[in-house]
DNA sequence: ATAGTGCTTCGAGTTTACTCTAGGTCAAGG
DNA sequence: CCTTGACCTAGAGTAAACTCGAAGCACTAT
């Protein structure tokens, strides 16, 4: 089974413009073509668009995943540097998910103080300059 | 106590000129000068600033923060918008949450793949073209 | 008094990641 | 045959969020 730039930009939710900067960024640089110039994604290349997409969704730059893509090329010689970089990455990853907990308590106490103004009074001592609650 | 506009970049990790920036943008319609000028940070300006950090890294554009900012200056009338703001912000941030949990599943499995290559084998039937093995 | 430091504004420049336009090729259907 | 639609490239344009440079006050220390 094989796919159209279409169907993988549908797939993916990624518009088949950013499909072409990504090809032409150096970020997949294996995708076959038809006869007539077409792009052509197999099985293996939507996996291959996963990951990149989970690279990019995750804070990593064009310019990082196109230095994964090109180790990837090269062949078992990066492996090293690869395990490095994803190690990296994921620890960047999970200190995104840990930022997130705090900021998401934040919210929650904010969200708490407009649910019941009575914490205002609490928090602050009763109403800021200008109302500004939170 | 109150602090300088270089002070409270340091504390929040980021650059004077971003600050001043926000200041531009009207994320921050209540900061205090000097007889000389300068802006005048107060704790109650931190913890709006802190306010805004959180917004802006948990992905809320500056126009967004603004519309807040905006809201709170107003005084009570738009408490209703700005709690259904921070709920929706909540619920996107906790999407987010969720998707990197989805996301450093798929880096952990690629990266326990290059701790046991035997895996690949598994996984992929053998080497991709190009020994690209994720 | 004058040099240095830290602040000010305004506006221009930069980076990143798209996003779109123009003009062209190719294969199928009426 | 000719139109339609999906694809192609090259390159220009855009939006967001900074980031910097220039020129200039105000205070402090020598």
């Amino acid at each position: 089974m094989s796919y159209s730039i279409n169907e993988v930009a549908n797939k993916f939710g990624l518009s088949v413009h950013t499909l072409r900067y990504y090809d032409k960024e150096g970020l997949m640089p294996f995708i076959g073509r038809d006869k007539s110039g077409n792009r052509v994604f197999t099985e293996t290349d939507l996996n291959w668009v996963a990951m990149v997409c989970c690279l990019k969704d995750t804070g990593m730059s064009i310019k990082e995943i196109k230095k994964y893509a090109d180790w990837c090329t090269e062949g078992m010689q990066s492996i090293d540097e690869r395990k490095a970089m994803l190690a990296a990455h994921r620890k960047q990853v999970v200190k995104q998910i840990e930022d997130l907990h705090k900021n998401l308590e934040l919210i929650d106490s904010k969200i708490a103080v407009y649910e019941n103004p009575e914490l205002a009074q609490r928090l602050y001592g009763g109403l800021d300059k200008s109302a500004l609650i939170p």
